[in-house]
DNA sequence: TAGGCCATCTGGTCCT
DNA sequence: AGGACCAGATGGCCTA
């Protein structure tokens, strides 16, 4: 099985690396437009350059091929605040000595500036596309909804060490304990959306009623996907932290399974009903609550539709700390499914924890 | 309006 | 000297 899990992971590793590449082209093309953009600037300095060595006719009448020699006339302390009172009493300083700075090295020194401002912007652009892979590869990926710069990180660190240690135990985590690990460190918003993510690929996740109300079971995968959409208004938004309306997510010491429970403050959409139209979130907000008990180690959850609405009157569901943002307010925010899912094709290990779970 | 996130500029440091 | 890297400062944008 770990054998299948790096036959899977490696030539994904190469998509990714081509992917990169691409990536990192798109940039550079990118990049260069902006270094067009910014020629000008550079222009300007090159002309203010000239036309200060012009006017610095008096001493720099000799700098007209653009090798301007430049003055070396040394400082006689007048800089820096060196004057002859405040030298007073200290060494005279070391090191090479400091050239005066002419109108010419002056407008050098803009270029080289502007020149290593250009060097910045690529080079944290090229960052940017870097995490914008990781953003890739990490167990929730949206293109509308990105993970901010050090979110990213810390799901990173998360998912690697998950997997390693599935890797050194051969075996498949207790499903909460993997959102445990995944979501350590995260922020709330981050941790809502993984386990939204986590909890939209889970196909079977919906629909088995109860006889004590409606009540959501999670199916041994939680990673299969399933075709409903969920909205994040905003990762940093605090909408999601907690709420009246909830579905508890327990942990069973029996098989690999937990079930999420409705808890009153909401009516469950009829997920099951043809009628139903999937503009709507799944849950977003997965919050510990607590530990229930020894037994079964329980871990409770509660996970919080925020402002989930259907286009039916009766399925509207009202979630969120407040209520203030909740029916809806954000619809126009639900980014489509395709835009936020896992990326089975581009992450084996996921596929590979799917069979984790599937066994 | 405050807070979070981000892009950019900038000066400093280290290295080649 | 120049490039890479870094961290602080700053201002813009967005959301609650």
């Amino acid at each position: 099985m770990l054998s299948r899990l790096f036959s899977e992971v490696l030539p994904d590793v190469q998509r990714l690396d081509w992917a990169e590449d691409s990536e990192s082209e798109h940039c550079k093309v990118k990049e260069e437009h902006s270094l067009h953009l910014r020629e000008d600037e550079l222009d300007e300095a090159r002309e203010g350059s000239s036309r200060a060595e012009s006017e610095m006719a008096g001493d720099d009448e000799d700098d007209d091929d653009g090798e301007e020699e430049e003055e070396e006339v040394e400082e006689e302390g007048d800089e820096e605040g060196c004057g002859a009172d405040e030298n007073e009493g200290k060494p005279k300083k070391r090191g090479p000595k400091k050239r005066k700075m002419t109108a010419a090295r002056v407008e050098r020194s803009k270029v080289r500036r502007l020149k290593a401002n250009a060097r910045e912007r690529t080079r944290m652009h090229d960052l940017n596309s870097a995490l914008d892979n990781l953003r890739k590869v990490v167990p929730c990926y949206s293109k509308t909804q990105k993970l901010s710069k050090i979110e990213t990180l810390r799901l990173a660190k998360n998912y690697i060490l998950a997997l390693g240690e599935i890797l050194r135990n051969g075996k498949r985590p207790d499903v909460v304990t993997y959102v445990q690990m995944l979501c350590k460190g995260l922020s709330q918003p981050t941790t809502n959306l993984v386990a939204g993510c986590l909890q939209l690929n889970t196909r079977n996740f919906l629909t088995e009623p109860c006889a004590d109300g409606p009540r959501f079971h999670m199916p041994s995968s939680p990673f299969s996907v399933h075709p409903y959409s969920y909205r994040c208004s905003r990762l940093s938004s605090p909408h999601y932290q907690s709420g009246s309306g909830a579905l508890n997510l327990r942990a069973h010491s029996y098989g690999s399974g937990y079930e999420a429970v409705y808890l009153p403050g909401g009516t469950s959409p009829d997920y099951s009903s043809p009628d139903y139209e999937g503009q709507h979130s799944p849950p977003v907000c997965l919050k510990q609550q607590q530990e229930s008990s020894e037994t079964d180690r329980n871990y409770h959850y509660s996970m919080h539709y925020s402002g989930l609405t259907t286009s039916r009157p009766g399925h509207s569901l009202h979630f969120g700390p407040s209520g203030a943002r909740s029916g809806g307010a954000h619809s126009e925010n639900i980014p489509p499914f395709h835009e936020v899912h896992l990326h089975h094709d581009r992450a084996p290990p996921y596929e590979e924890l799917n069979s984790f779970f599937h066994n």
